[in-house]
Order: C-alpha cells, then sequence, then structure tokens
DNA sequence: ATATTAATGCAACTAATTTGCGTTAAAAAA
DNA sequence: TTTTTTAACGCAAATTAGTTGCATTAATAT
C-alpha cells in the first residue's frame, strides 16, 4: 500500500509552509506536544523520502530540515543556508554558488552554511546604537 | 595558572599535523586506546580554544575536526570541505569562494561541504571500469 | 461496512558527547 | 632539587539526539 495522509503530517507540513526557516526536529517536536517526538522524526523521515523536505546539518552540528521550493529530488549546488547569529533563524536561500573543485574532482553535492546577521537585525542593531548615541547619560 | 603540554596533547597534535583529512573524534578515539575518550575530546575542545583546529559538521551531522593551517583564530570565506563518497576521505582545500548574500546580511562565517569522488578514486574508478570491458567472460 | 496495513505511542535502546569527582603529573615556587 | 599548586586525566554516570520493537489505532482500498 501507499503512503497514507494523517493529520500529524499535514499540520507538520502546513507548518513548514508557513516558516521560511529551517527547522530543528527540537522545535517541532515542542510546536507539537500531542504528538510523539518519534512520530516526528518519522514525519521528517517520511517528507525527505518523498522530496518534500531536505536535510542539512549546520556547522555546529544540528540537524535542520528545510522545505523545497522545488521538488526535483536531490538538491544541487543552488542554494545555501545562512543563519543568523542575532536571532538564529536560519533560511535557505536559492542562488546559484561557483564551485571550483581541484583537477580531477567531481562533485555530487554542495551544503553551504554561512553564519551572519540577517536584514532585520542588522536594522535593529543599527536602530539601538543610534538611540544609545542619543540618550547618553 | 596556564594550559600544560601533555604527552597526549603532543601526540594528538602530531597526528592532526601528519593528516591532511579531517578527522572525526571517534577516529582519534580508536587510534589513541591509550587514552580515555574524555581526554580525546578535551584535547580537541582545548585545541579549539586555542586556534589550533577547527570543527565542522558534515552535511550527515558528523562532526569534524581540522587543523588550521593558518592560526587567525578565526576561520574565513577561504576554505571548504570536500569528502569522496568513495574512500570517506575529507579534505580542506584553500580556495575563495564567492558569497553573495541578499541585501542588508552581513557575513561572519563559511562553513562549505562538498559530496563527490576526488581524484584518486576517479582515477581508480576508471582503471577497474576498462579492466571490466577487457575481461568480459 | 470491513479488512488491510501504514502510522502512531510508548518504552527501551544506541551513539555521541558531557559532567562530576577523586587521582595524577606538569610546571611554578621554594 | 624538592615541594606545592592545579591543569589534565581516568572512570563512571548523565545527557542529548535519534532509532528500534511491538502492540494499538486509524487511513484507505475493497
Amino acid at each position: 500500500m501507499t503512503k497514507r495522509n494523517t493529520k500529524s503530517k499535514q499540520a507538520v507540513l502546513d507548518y513548514f509552509k508557513t516558516h521560511r526557516s529551517g527547522l530543528r526536529p527540537e522545535q517541532l517536536i515542542n510546536e507539537f506536544k500531542q504528538y510523539d517526538k518519534v512520530t516526528i522524526y518519522r514525519i521528517l523521515q517520511s517528507f525527505l523520502e518523498d522530496g518534500l523536505i531536505h536535510k542539512s546539518g549546520s556547522e555546529d552540528g544540528v540537524t535542520h530540515y528545510f522545505i523545497c521550493k522545488t521538488q526535483q529530488g536531490k538538491h544541487f549546488h543552488n542554494h545555501y543556508h545562512f543563519k543568523c547569529s542575532q536571532c538564529e533563524k536560519v533560511i535557505c536561500i536559492d542562488k546559484e554558488i561557483e564551485i571550483e573543485l581541484p583537477k580531477g574532482y567531481t562533485l555530487d553535492n554542495v551544503n553551504l552554511w554561512i553564519t551572519g546577521i540577517c536584514d532585520d537585525c542588522n536594522k535593529k542593531l543599527s536602530l539601538s546604537n543610534s538611540n544609545e548615541k542619543d540618550n547618553k547619560s
């Protein structure tokens, strides 16, 4: 028999769709307390198999899942992950990356994580900086 | 008091120096059975603090450690990690990567993992392929 | 409606890493 | 060189992330 559509799967998929950012299993487990963590892991596994999401470990070793914008199975060198070190949000940015490998090397897959400050946080930071200047005691 | 130089630390550092490839804790634990695994983890932690090595999680979530060629503390966008899916070796390749971030985003750190086939394995593969052709039964 | 079996919940397990604590051994001080 | 100080060590136990087994529940094909 084929796969089944269940409430839990639907709920998790909806959650992915309303969150641009990458999601950690732990986040989902907390968000969906009504379901067992095993169920969450199995749902993620199932979505992976269906090519609905993709998985990537951040530089500090934490697994993140991302909804796939294009469902072409594998995800090649046309996106990367950005983690804001201020708000901790992770987003998946679609942009071609130029990779030049040494002679004789061939490429299968690319996993690129960038840490930095996102636009929102940069704006907030520059705002609070100028406030500090104004209100110095 | 400051940090101490011990036999175990020296041995692990030497091991790093004689291995171009990235090392997993598990590998080191096996290599240095004379030391407790906790000691290995603490040595790695200590080297990290001293900027002697850097840490990076591969796309399948396995932590790897790399000796730092330049000891300038942080490691910025001038290297990436290549894992050969044939021989499983991981090497750190120094090569500038062009990263173009969306407007308003600023960059701290880059962690790039590439999976593919290395030069050595590609050669072996093409060799065994041509042998197959010659010796077909 | 009923039968089939995918999906679930719970408990227990595994692997990777960390913490606590008493002991050992670098290296600073005597 | 000997003594003292405490960083580093070894061992056991804890923690965290993720997995497995199995009996039960609920989608869905008949």
